[in-house]
DNA sequence: GCTTGTTTCGTACTTTGGTACGATAGCGTC
DNA sequence: GACGCTATCGTACCAAAGTACGAAACAAGC
């Protein structure tokens, strides 16, 4: 199958590196103004956009935005002259998927075309690695989870591992193969554990397990 | 140069496996309990440590702060038997520096302790992708929730209806004195949506409910 | 008029889950 | 050593869940 490909560049020898990238079954439309990309996006709805910064109109991180908005589902490879980590961020927050070097090398553009085509992002280690930096320095406040917390606490160290088996959608059999050992006992910690944590079987256990690891403290709503 | 390890499980056949992840330069030290564990952080000070979650004491997160605050030096890889986003967002918080599942190979454990020996981190591309999705202002994101809910829009409004009551922890007979109707005809709503959703038993329906209504795998709290 | 989809229910059957009596063995504490 | 906690397993029984054949009634669309 041919992907539908959008690129948005004025400058003929950054396009020329661009489709190298591609396999030769690409199909190719090529905007040099942001009028044009944008009906390019809307008409044919292609898989994946490459956008040149510097095309007019299109340097503030609005015009990405209104891309985006304009074709949710093209993933939007964006190409910096100067890349640096606060235009990075701010692009990313209003959907770009991927940030490049206007001069980045065929072979990396194809990595990156191929992890945004995955649905994941290509962004830089720099940013990365601060993003979980900034992570760190948030405080752990989970206190309103304290509760549930607790009655997992309660379980022996046995009565949690089956308990989270479970949680994550086993059987008794698949538990027992899993921690080998019989089914029997597998069932007698289940027991155990339905009267400890005041359930009644083994659903409303999973789901409490399920409220646990989301961290919310599982006021479903009511039915 | 021989690394210097800490291996910190009670299960030989797991650091069995993850001897194999290092050359046979590499000098090891196990741990069986938490206090061991601290104390070979204390004094070898190891290049990296690699953690079963379900060592006694370990599981609540708290375990993994202090082990990060007492070795702050020590590159921590933390193995979950469950893994999910919110333990491993949990945990990065408090200064974990790589997340693995506890039955992942030797070969991707060696990748992700070179990784995190170069100072980066190991996580899943679930969370990263996510973490980049909620840095947005446009919730356009939820790709996957949107992907859940679609699975649940092509339930008929008696399925949803009989599989939100199921999600709330009811057994047949409950459902069907709520819903006025015998609980033959609950059984077949729910064969029908069991093949719908792919889902095998009413374990794994719930839990698909659960995730629905929380959002993806409700991880809906901000960094 | 015929098909398709939804909702409802019946009998019968197999599988799985949960409990009720057990029991043994290890481990740590007092 | 007695006691409590934990982890393991046995047989048996009952309840619940799930499937495999059905089928009837109704509504909407071709």
């Amino acid at each position: 199958m041919s992907d539908v490909v959008v690129l948005a560049c004025n400058k003929s020898e950054i396009v020329g590196r661009w489709k190298e990238a591609f396999d030769t079954s690409a199909k190719f439309y090529e905007a040099h103004d942001r009028s044009k990309l944008i009906y390019l996006l809307r008409s044919h709805k292609p898989v994946v956009a490459l956008i040149h910064l510097m095309l007019p109109e299109l340097h503030d991180g609005e015009g990405v935005a209104l891309l985006h908005s304009e074709a949710p589902e093209t993933r939007l490879l964006v190409f910096s002259d100067i890349p640096n980590e606060s235009e990075e961020r701010g692009l990313l927050r209003v959907g770009m998927h991927g940030y490049l070097n206007t001069y980045a090398s065929p072979r990396v553009i194809r990595k990156a075309l191929s992890v945004i085509r995955s649905r994941d992002m290509w962004v830089s280690r720099r940013l990365m690695s601060r993003m979980f930096e900034e992570l760190r320095e948030h405080p752990v406040s989970r206190e309103e989870n304290s509760h549930l917390n607790s009655i997992f606490k309660t379980l022996t160290q046995r009565e949690q591992e089956i308990a989270l088996l479970l949680g994550a959608g086993n059987s008794n059999r698949s538990i027992a193969e899993r921690l080998d050992i019989t089914e029997r006992t597998v069932k007698t910690h289940l027991t155990s554990v339905f009267e400890k944590t005041g359930t009644r079987d083994r659903v409303q256990l999973a789901l409490l397990v399920c409220r646990v690891l989301n961290g919310q403290n599982g006021f479903q709503r009511a039915i």
